[in-house]
DNA sequence: TGTACATCAGTGAACGCGCGTTCACTGATGTAC
DNA sequence: TGTACATCAGTGAACGCGCGTTCACTGATGTAC
């Protein structure tokens, strides 16, 4: 919550501007994990954070709902390089497909905030009044969900689960995955049941063995 | 998005001032239902909607976020209600699981904006600065888990449905049936597989006859 | 039955605040000649 | 090698707006005597 981190900061050199749209988004997505709140994102507290005037930011970003999308995509960058890590970690399909349940649920309750608003959809702007694309929108979270298909097909071709139709099943335990990363960030007080990731997505992906 | 409801309203009669509690309310969720955004319900917005001054919510909500937790839990107590009556009309256990289940999210489906609402978290006040508690907040909701707690129970006792522990696995069912139901209202655009309601459901029950 | 009075429902004006955005600018840095 | 100039990174002041909240009030309505 240090605002001023005045004095210290020196402007960029000529042709390396752009590196000043890096730290404001940095600066959002700390404002974001230490709040918990996307509405604390607004584009002066992201420029007094950064310790530059407020209209510094229209140089890199037109409004400020594109700089909410820069941090959600930034967001989902992040969740698919720790899903990745974590499924070329283990050695079999089950255990790639439990390591890449595991890390999304990780990803969630480390950044409860962060999850919220990747898919908590409240920050999403007027698309008609604002720099944001429809194309924008619909082309977050897919990498992340080919990512669990893929792990959930190799489970299914080494006869480890059983599927009849394998894009919904993927859909299905990504639900019941989410749903768990998201109310457990919202609602950390409810007594979640110590094993409820596990019965949640053994239920889901219908896995046989163990 | 009619603001003057102008001229035509008359003030109440002394001792039936409390009924403009109930009309804020209601204008608090035409908001939240119009605009599917919980930011919409400003203390001057619900008032211009009302069609009264904004101190005058004053009389009957010592702030802001007391109007939120009067829409929420006005929101809790409408989707118990339509539950109940699912559950009712369901002649045996499993359909009776199958009804509560259905209703729960045909009711964020029509109401996506409150669903979000009742559990994205995200209105949730200050509570040190604010006249909402604790126990305000995690009352929310247990009557609803405990009706589907009741309707899984029913179908293990009948052996319909099998589970080693309940209360766990009513949890797990119930982060399914809500992450679909929260995420269908968020990503209204995505493909949703025809069955996934049915899929989620029936894996997550254990649901053993057809 | 009439009247003074307390109560109640609701108002109007004003406050200070943080917001997104605009505008014309400053001053350092690299480049062309 | 020196200098004029274009470019670039970032600024400071100001705008109009809607917000939550406060304050002292108004005027209708019921009640006590």
């Amino acid at each position: 919550m240090d605002d001023d981190k005045s004095a210290t900061r020196t402007r960029n050199r000529r042709g390396e501007g752009a590196r000043l749209r890096d730290e404001i988004v940095a600066a959002a997505v700390a404002l974001l994990d230490e709040t918990g709140d996307e509405s604390a994102i607004t584009l002066r507290s992201v420029a007094r954070h950064v310790g530059i005037a407020a209209p510094s930011i229209y140089r890199h970003f037109p409004d400020q709902p594109a700089i909410m999308l820069a941090v959600v995509q930034n967001a989902f960058a992040e969740l698919d390089v720790e899903l990745r890590a974590a499924r070329d970690a283990a050695p079999g399909p089950r255990q790639r497909l439990l390591a890449v349940c595991d890390s999304y649920l990780a990803f969630a309750e480390a950044h409860p905030g962060r999850y919220r608003t990747m898919f908590g959809g409240l920050w999403m702007p007027d698309l008609t009044e604002s720099s944001v694309t429809e194309t924008d929108l619909s082309t977050l979270g897919r990498v992340s969900m080919e990512l669990l298909h893929d792990a959930l097909a190799d489970c299914v071709e080494a006869g480890l689960a059983t599927s009849t139709d394998l894009a919904a099943d993927t859909v299905a335990l990504w639900l019941g995955v989410h749903g768990l990363a998201h109310q457990r960030g919202v609602s950390p007080n409810f007594v979640w049941p110590p094993d409820i990731a596990e019965r949640v997505v053994t239920s889901l992906a219908h896995l046989t063995a163990d």
